[in-house]
DNA sequence: AAGTCGGGGGG
DNA sequence: CCCCCAGACTT
């Protein structure tokens, strides 16, 4: 009880004041918890403002094109959960009469709901006395009970779990699990935690025990692999232009990007050439290479180098487009969901 | 159990 | 430059 106490006291006073946090209706908590994984509430929250916005209940978000849900993404990354939630609203309309599932175990069953978002949404829209184990309680908890074992391994994460639901308050676990992530996002931060300040601080054996900053433990993985993207943005007299959607399981899955050869070294220019025109078996009258230096783009795991060619061509012809394929101005770029990368290379190139 | 999936912020 | 973020899904 002493650290429930304790968190949700330090929420009243010091909790931020966010939307979802105001209603107890699972559709906009069901919204906030799919755009927050992995995601700073930050960096989430003006497109949390502009899906409600667009779509105020999830029956109008089963009914928008899975485009249209893509575009509004643009952005936020992970794509696959902007398809995962529009599939999920399509089923809860068409299946569901528009209800939600109401507890932990059924919510679960949805396509982009894991064990996290689960018990989130069960707890603050149905007060389900489940616990949430995210990035900030394994933090918190890690700290408090100096647990060494690495977070993400089984071992580590179920004696987390366990911790969980020990401190839960069953009697209000929606207040308790806000508090215990507010509290990991504010105070109980990565780096430079308050523990001056910190309530906890009599009980905390990480802090007793000086190791604060070498907790929570987690096994590192990355092996950066780079990726050469090469796109060939054809122009004809009318300014239009060509883009494909991505297909397939990898990167940006439904996205729409220019026809792209890849490699994963860094190609020369005469077999970037060649791909271009096995790619494109036609006249060019005009390559430039669009950009002096290449655009890069770091990701967690992954370095994006991309490399854009502008082909000015004298027609585009609609019988040679394959299925994936649409014909744009350039003007209507900015109606289609693009990567970032290549969103930033539109506007300061072609707009 | 290990990989993959984005993009941005902070030290 | 590296780590982290209201994780889930696939292999």
């Amino acid at each position: 009880m002493f650290f429930s106490k304790q968190i949700t006291q330090w929420y009243t006073t010091h909790k931020r004041d966010l939307p979802w946090r105001n209603t107890k209706e699972a559709y906009p908590i069901w919204l906030s918890e799919i755009m927050l994984q992995q995601t700073r509430v930050d960096q989430g929250l003006p497109y949390f403002l502009k899906f409600l916005e667009h779509f105020p209940k999830v029956e109008n978000l089963a009914e928008a094109t899975e485009e249209k849900v893509l575009k509004l993404w643009q952005g936020l990354g992970y794509y696959s959960r902007a398809r995962n939630l529009h599939a999920t609203a399509k089923y809860i309309t068409e299946n569901l009469n528009g209800e939600f599932p109401n507890t932990k175990d059924s919510l679960l069953q949805l396509k982009g709901v894991g064990d996290y978002t689960s018990s989130a949404i069960a707890s603050f829209a149905f007060n389900e006395a489940t616990p949430v184990v995210d990035g900030n309680v394994n933090r918190v908890l890690s700290r408090y009970f100096g647990i060494d074992l690495p977070v993400n391994e089984s071992a580590g994460q179920n004696l987390i779990k366990e911790k969980a639901i020990e401190v839960l308050d069953k009697k209000n676990p929606a207040l308790h699990n806000q508090a215990i992530m507010e509290f990991g996002a504010l105070q109980c931060k990565p780096k430079n935690p308050y523990c001056h300040i910190c309530p906890l601080q009599s009980k905390c054996v990480a802090y007793q025990q000086g190791m604060v900053e070498r907790l929570p433990v987690k096994i590192k993985k990355t092996k950066v692999q780079t990726r050469f993207l090469n796109y060939f943005v054809l122009i004809d007299p009318n300014q239009n232009t060509i883009v494909q959607q991505r297909k397939g399981k990898g990167i940006w899955e439904n996205l729409f990007e220019f026809p792209v050869a890849e490699f994963s070294k860094k190609p020369k220019l005469i077999e970037v050439e060649k791909e271009m025109r096995s790619i494109f078996p036609i006249e060019i009258s005009s390559t430039e290479k669009a950009n002096l230096k290449p655009v890069i783009h770091l990701l967690s795991h992954r370095k994006l180098i991309a490399d854009f060619y502008i082909l000015k061509i004298q027609s585009l012809q609609k019988n040679t487009f394959q299925k994936n394929q649409k014909l744009l101005n350039l003007s209507e770029l900015e109606t289609v969901p693009v990567p970032v990368l290549m969103a930033n290379f539109i506007k300061e190139y072609l707009l």
